[in-house]
DNA sequence: GTAGTTTAATTAATATATTAATTATTAATA
DNA sequence: TATTAATAATTAATATATTAATTAAACTAC
């Protein structure tokens, strides 16, 4: 099989995805002072009232080393607090203040917008498709 | 519009995608020592004899601040080799030494064997859907 | 030919990623 | 129960990303 062009190998294909999409959502997270970490975390607290810090490292793709040091950033931000669980003490939850719950509605229309605008760029059929594809590659590593 | 699941986001599935295939090419890099980024130099130093940090940077899509302390080690290692343009002396070019050079022939086999098991798990259409979504995905911040 | 502008690389400051080790707690087992 | 093993969070060390500022060189217009 011949070499393939290294412009057109996966990991680069998904990177230069990224590098696509990433400039038009960070200029909204700009505008609240938001990093793109702190805003995926924010993200799922909006969903969950109180979630271990070990689940939203999961929902959020960042790695627990990470995840300390951002948890820490929006601590002084006042927009999450820790609360560590009294059945277990080695967990600690994380919870929105209310100025992180605050925070939703201005920035998710925002987001939804770009988000939609995406989506709208592709055909019902073209986006299932990708999703499936997508969904497909992230399994990979987990098969033995 | 229904506010979409946050794990079926683009730019999630993206990153999730990434994480599924990054790992199986790690592990390849641990063993010579190399980081993803410092792999990413190689593979284009291979295809480019001689190449501007800044040409470098748009093939690699490595950042130009990242680059230059990526450069810095592959140049303790005694992989690479910085040598500054006579005609324009603000270009640097970026070029592998012997060493690096070597390191083509033991990566290459075991990285296309990678690239090859994934791209075989799609049929062809599958395929080139996928790389024709990315690729248009990759456009999006670019027009006005 | 000089002032102003652009460009390529770099530096600086801060945030995040990666990997390994550590701490505190809980679970499991002899 | 004492010991061992497993788990959740954290720390540590190093590498990379992000954004803004800086430096040096080249270009442009006057």
């Amino acid at each position: 099989m011949a070499i393939q062009d290294f412009s057109r190998s996966l990991p680069i294909m998904l990177y230069k995805a990224l590098d696509g999409i990433l400039p038009k959502f960070r200029c909204i997270f700009n505008d609240y002072d938001l990093t793109e970490q702190q805003w995926r975390i924010l993200r799922v607290l909006w969903e969950h009232e109180k979630i271990a810090l070990g689940k939203l490292a999961e929902l959020t793709l960042i790695p627990p080393p990470s995840l300390v040091g951002i948890v820490d950033r929006l601590l002084a931000a006042n927009l999450i607090k820790r609360d560590r669980s009294d059945y277990d003490r080695r967990v600690v939850f994380i919870l929105a203040t209310q100025k992180g719950k605050d925070l939703e509605s201005k920035v998710m229309p925002r987001v939804n917008d770009i988000y939609n605008e995406i989506r709208e760029s592709f055909t019902h059929d073209q986006w299932s498709q990708l999703v499936g594809s997508l969904e497909k590659i992230s399994l990979i590593s987990k098969k033995q």
